[in-house]
DNA sequence: GGCCGCATGTAATCTGTTACATGATTCT
DNA sequence: AGAATCATGTAACAGATTACATGCGGCC
């Protein structure tokens, strides 16, 4: 199964609840969209959810569950596998390489990281945190064109440089915030 | 044509070109993708490109040139129609009502409305700043939650809090650039 | 009986990406 | 002659949204 060019936090997010045990379409979905900051974040669609599910089933990260108690034809259990359970790790672990993903990608991986460990969901904060300062420091390095043509891929550097700054910053908030549970 | 619900900004770009004077696809992707600002932003594909061109086409957007001195079977000429031009007007003098839309839409609305006139993009910067305060104003409305079950709603709130007022001070540095030509 | 909530899906449509097919013109 | 670039498009696929279809069970 090709993993997708750009990760799916969608995916991970059902990975992630189907990490606490078996579940059922529907319930999933309620899940999900009951979800502190996740429901903030996006709300998915019952009938694609269905869809992802046989797709994720199919790229071998969940498997049915047909022993579950309640499975039954109306109530179709999934697992996570051995392979899915890897998948979550990964993803969870791992910072997003392109600014326009921590607005829900990042997000996600955070909230998910939280409901696993303290430890966690601050190792995530400083991995992006570098990461992020790395952006910032590749942007800073390209001056200003003096060339009045040239203005206008200034303007997008500059949005840039102020939403990477405020990222960093925000970074360092929420740091300080988590670490210590006042 | 019903107008899309949120609006695309790549289609008013290449009505903006065609603004300039009847164009054929190939040259309005050559232009596209070397125009300053627009081009560090978002590149269309050539297939969608001329997809899109019979769409607009059929929207009554755009009409052919066959009256062009250069069209031809091998070069296909558009031109802007009343329509179009309108739908381009309208779409420029609008701010964006989402606070995502910022780093493509916008942005792509403020080069656009740069290459009209000075005024005109300061009065657009003036109003989409009007309507950033709002958002940051009903964000910083809502209080931090005193329940760590709600912590993750608040972690969401944060980031955007820091993004909307990155926002809102990046637009105020951008109108006092734009405002003094130096 | 009729409505609501549970629960699973399918079909149509839209937007976009990737890759390919086709042929003309221009450059060396 | 051959290669690069100009120029237009098509086909296949992927991801998501909307709306619909189906059936079960409990409640009033």
């Amino acid at each position: 199964m090709p993993r997708p060019a750009s990760p799916i936090a969608t995916d991970h997010v059902i990975l992630a609840l189907l990490d606490e045990g078996p579940m059922h379409g529907y319930e999933i979905h309620q899940r999900i969209s009951t979800m502190p900051g996740i429901n903030k974040i996006w709300n998915i669609k019952q009938g694609l959810l269905y869809a992802k599910l046989e797709k994720l089933k199919e790229a071998g990260f969940l498997e049915d569950a047909p022993d579950h108690p309640e499975a039954n034809p109306t109530r179709r259990y999934y697992r996570l596998t051995a392979v899915g359970k890897q998948e979550l790790e990964l993803w969870v672990d791992t910072p997003v390489s392109r600014a326009r993903d921590i607005r829900q990608e990042f997000l996600a991986k955070l909230i998910v990281a939280r409901g696993s460990s303290p430890e966690r969901a601050l190792n995530l904060l400083r991995a992006q945190r570098a990461v992020c300062q790395r952006w910032y420091e590749s942007l800073a390095a390209q001056q200003k064109p003096q060339k009045e043509s040239e203005l206008d891929d200034w303007i997008v550097l500059s949005y840039r440089l102020f939403r990477d700054e405020a990222s960093l910053r925000w970074l360092d908030d929420l740091e300080s915030w988590l670490d210590q549970p006042s």
